[in-house]
DNA sequence: TTTCATTTAGTATTTTTTACAAAATGTGAT
DNA sequence: ATCACATTTTGTAAAAAATACTAAATGAAA
């Protein structure tokens, strides 16, 4: 979508080739270096910023909406993308706020009223993980602004999207638990350290550092590798990568991390 | 939904009251003494079984859709109703099993094309526990035939059903591990022997005879009384109850079960 | 060479889980 | 009444896991 034309078909014809009353919301926490943040975006038409979302083809499955979605704004495939909570409710959408010139400039149309896009939205929630830094944030004429924000201190959010990032915050924590994580948020060869500081900065819990790796070592999670990294001063630690058989096993069958 | 008149107009006009495109779906798990059961319903002009579900009003909220539904069907409220999972994708729904004679006969109208029922649907999927010898199942119109079938032993069914009852009950099982559960599947009072084949039959696993009511009795789940039961020969066991404030504690805090 | 912060191995302690034995007890048979 | 028995319940020992803590190893910098 990257032309007046394109976004002024969507709003009038969009019913055609996306499924109405239904969306697809994504929070897309972003780790690095013990600080996590989160994806926001703010639409032209909008004045909060909101979670990056969007609508579901008629030809593709839910998941590959949030994929798409998310593609499109970070660039970033195969994440540990998972579906967590579908937010409904003849409350949760509040249009009020909305700018009548706004629309009117874009669509030629005196109101939004009988609009598929302004009509009561249920939304499929997803959460995913990634390493920031190696995003590169996309725009385009549908999206406007688009950044990473500080998780601990979010500015106001449209309509009900600081519920769902408080229960997508909730639920990939307790998935943590259950399911390994660390492959696209880590890079290939990494430390204890920093596979440590990762599950820190996630569950915001201190988790000691002397038993804590051991336990992912016991799990047969971690590969020890015979190189060491030395960057800074004291003593280098080994690296480690993911014993990526047993990783996939773990996704499937799940594991117990206390 | 009690007339033939009812229904036609649910069916044409139901749109303006429900929100299209978006259904609920229930897998209601019915339990009592190591038998685990499904709800299932057959509609009128469906030749499968299917779970009981439904739209949701414009009005209401999905978990009260839900809720409306399955108390349609059970007469039962207060159920453990948990949303697990959304399904949703340009394959789930075949009509071509369905009856185009039944349909003009009910309508008048000569095919279902463009008719709100008939388009694309994203299912919203929730589950619930019940007693399924404290339910009386109710029919109308609308609904057809509605039954418990043995869960071992289901017939096909329409959509992608056994798709979300295969979802519904991992969900389910996971859940037991981190909430409490019981409230509405045992009497005020019961044995430890019944707690214990409840989670037998949930879990489809042997747990500990000796060792897993104590785990229950250490969380402080339940409460011992100065009753005893006395049926059948044999030794007679002593009554429990939940212990209500600490179940609705673990309800919110969760708990861990192993 | 020494100092120092960090990494890593080691170990002791505590807690939890699991397995199993045995005692308790109400009922029905003798 | 007494005994036998199936079930319930308590008790305990062994195993495993989690936790806390100590100390050694190590490489960079002073």
């Amino acid at each position: 979508m990257q032309t007046e034309e394109d976004f002024r078909d969507f709003i009038l014809n969009g019913h055609l080739h996306y499924i109405p009353n239904i969306a697809i919301d994504c929070a897309i926490f972003g780790y690095q270096k013990h600080q996590l943040r989160l994806l926001l975006i703010r639409h032209r038409n909008m004045n909060r910023w909101s979670l990056p979302g969007g609508h579901v083809k008629r030809t593709e499955k839910l998941e590959e909406a949030a994929y798409r979605n998310v593609k499109i704004r970070t660039g970033l495939k195969n994440l540990f993308l998972q579906q967590f909570k579908t937010f409904g409710g003849p409350d949760r959408m509040k249009f009020d706020r909305f700018d009548k010139k706004k629309w009117t400039e874009i669509t030629g149309l005196p109101s939004w009223e009988g609009n598929w896009l302004m009509d009561q939205t249920v939304t499929v929630g997803f959460y995913a993980v990634t390493d920031f830094s190696e995003t590169v944030l996309q725009s385009d004429i549908s999206i406007g602004e688009c950044a990473w924000h500080d998780l601990a201190n979010l500015p106001p959010l449209e309509f009900d999207h600081e519920d769902i990032v408080r229960d997508a915050l909730h639920a990939m924590r307790l998935h943590l638990y259950h399911y390994p994580i660390g492959l696209n948020l880590l890079p290939e060869k990494f430390t204890l350290s920093e596979i440590h500081a990762l599950y820190e900065t996630l569950l915001e819990k201190k988790l000691d550092i002397s038993n804590f790796p051991k336990k992912l070592i016991t799990l047969g999670l971690l590969k020890k590798l015979d190189e060491k990294r030395s960057i800074g001063a004291h003593r280098s630690p080994h690296l480690y990568s993911f014993d990526k058989v047993r990783y996939e096993l773990a996704l499937k069958e799940g594991l117990v991390l206390s």
